[in-house]
RNA sequence: GGAGUGAUGGCCGAGUAGGUCGAAGGCGCUCGCCUGCUAAGCGAGUAUACGCCCAAAAGGCGUAUCGACGGUUCGAAUCCGUCUCACUCCGCCA
């Protein structure tokens, strides 16, 4: 959420913002009407409550001398009347602020470069050595099935498709990944480990900036207002909600392992094997919670936090900077590490980092004191996937992939698995 | 799921035959005094949000807030209704 007062300071400035995001500018306009409409008709409540306070007192001083008030109490009936109409009024407006205010999105920061869409991110850097094969690379959902280690087509009775179930040492590589990138971030870039619940509020889901925007891409729980998390960064972010902290409390960093239930999912047609693209994947996730000045340098933090998995496990990746056309509703700059698939020959996102400022603070209502005493003022908020466990599984497959079908598991986890190598049964 | 109790300021806790209650008192905190140091003691201060005035800060004015929403009333922390949450007991359960 915008800060409204700013937008009425320079609205300017929200102006070019909105329209470098490729979002309407008029969106400011509208506001704006809305807020001058609101703040008049309370102006006019406020001015006629202060009337009918000052002679309620006048009627009990009256009363009390013995004296008639009849005359105060029957024009006071009707100013009470005027009151109840405008306070509705008032409510309505109010609300309609609140709502446009809640789907405005969030402006890019100066440094995001300029861009109509995806095509126009700009390739940070790239990291490793793609791996040179000398047979014709698997993708990983061949070379799941072939290892038995993912059930693509039981899966689908259970639920419907876009899900799988983890087999043998699938599921254990699945497990053994949480457990390495958990581990990872707690022991060396000592984030706290939260698991968080699967289910959050709706509440908790305008803190983040889903609703009341994004509810469709949502499972949403029958007679509830409840909603299966689509990132850990609900129940994360959401932890310190309407909370004020201390300036000693920051920087907060949490790493939350969970599944992520997406019901948008597949309806582009895309990546229809796979583990790429499911209604229910499981994550690491970061988030932080930081003072406003230092969240830029935070984020570029994350990234390198978020990329020492990948390195980690040696495979190949490049960073992107999202350009303003491509950058989401509530980021105002984002990075996105995307992992080498060998078989499609392509970068995949595996993780995204980004920063909301206090876009995200602001509706979840997440503050700070620098010192006893001082005013309370709006953290800001990052997170990043630290990283997206079944993409991951899916580049260990595709980049440590053998001719006879066999995958070695990166050193780094052999510690995690008990073996350092998946092989067919029959082999 | 059943029965009951409760919800007041950072915390504890008064206040219900409706009016001068943003709300006694205590604790905590801040500043000052006192004190060889500490503790104790003494004094003063100590909520938040929003709107308006002001170029802005300082400041001033106003409104709202005693779980939430609605009702009664000229006027509600106090009366009525609905809801939410917390706690206790019982039942069920991994």
């Amino acid at each position: 959420m915008l800060d409204i007062r700013a937008i009425r300071n320079d609205p300017d400035r929200f102006r070019t913002g909105l329209r470098r995001k490729h979002a309407d500018p008029a969106l400011i306009d509208e506001l704006l009407a809305a807020d001058a409409a609101w703040r008049k008709a309370l102006t006019e409540s406020e001015q006629l409550k202060s009337r009918r306070n000052k002679t309620s007192e006048a009627i009990a001083t009256k009363k009390r001398q013995g004296l008639d008030a009849s005359d105060d109490i029957r024009e006071m009936r009707e100013v009470s009347e005027r009151i109840k109409v405008l306070d509705d009024e008032v409510r309505q407006l109010e609300a309609r602020v609140q709502e446009l205010l809640l789907g405005i999105p969030n402006i890019p920061h100066e440094s995001v470069p300029d861009g109509e869409s995806e095509a126009d991110n700009v390739v940070v850097r790239h990291w490793g050595e793609r791996p040179a094969f000398m047979f014709p690379p698997r993708p990983h959902w061949e070379i799941a099935q072939m290892l038995d280690i993912v059930d693509f087509e039981r899966a689908v009775k259970i639920t419907g498709s876009r899900f799988v179930a983890y087999k043998g040492l699938g599921a254990k590589l699945e497990r053994a990944l949480a457990s390495f990138m958990l581990d990872f971030h707690i022991e060396r870039h000592g984030y706290t480990e939260v698991f968080p619940a699967f289910i959050a509020n709706e509440e908790s889901l305008i803190g983040t900036g889903n609703l009341p925007k994004f509810g469709e891409e949502m499972f949403k729980l029958e007679g509830l207002p409840y909603y299966l998390i689509p990132t850990a960064e609900v129940p994360l972010t959401n932890l310190y909600r309407d909370e004020i902290l201390a300036a000693s409390d920051l920087p907060v960093l949490l790493a939350g392992y969970s599944a992520c239930f997406r019901s948008e999912a597949g309806s582009a047609g895309k990546d229809t094997r796979g583990l790429i693209r499911l209604h229910q994947f499981q994550k690491v996730e970061l988030v932080k919670l930081v003072a406003p000045e230092e969240s830029y340098q935070a984020l570029e933090r994350l990234v390198e936090e978020c990329a020492a998995i990948l390195e980690a496990l040696h495979l190949p990746y490049r960073v992107v900077e999202i350009c303003t056309g491509d950058l989401g509703f509530k980021e105002t700059k984002k990075y996105d590490l995307e992992v080498w698939l060998p078989a499609q020959e392509t970068y995949r996102e595996i993780s995204s980092c980004s920063n909301f400022e206090d876009f995200q603070a602001r509706r979840a209502n997440l503050r700070f004191r620098r010192e006893e005493g001082a005013k309370p003022e709006y953290l800001h908020t990052l997170n990043g996937s630290g990283l997206a466990i079944g993409r991951t599984v899916a580049a260990i497959l595709e980049n440590y992939q053998q001719e006879d079908g066999s995958v070695r598991i990166p050193d780094a986890l052999v510690p995690y698995m008990g073996v350092d190598v998946i092989r067919r049964r029959d082999a």
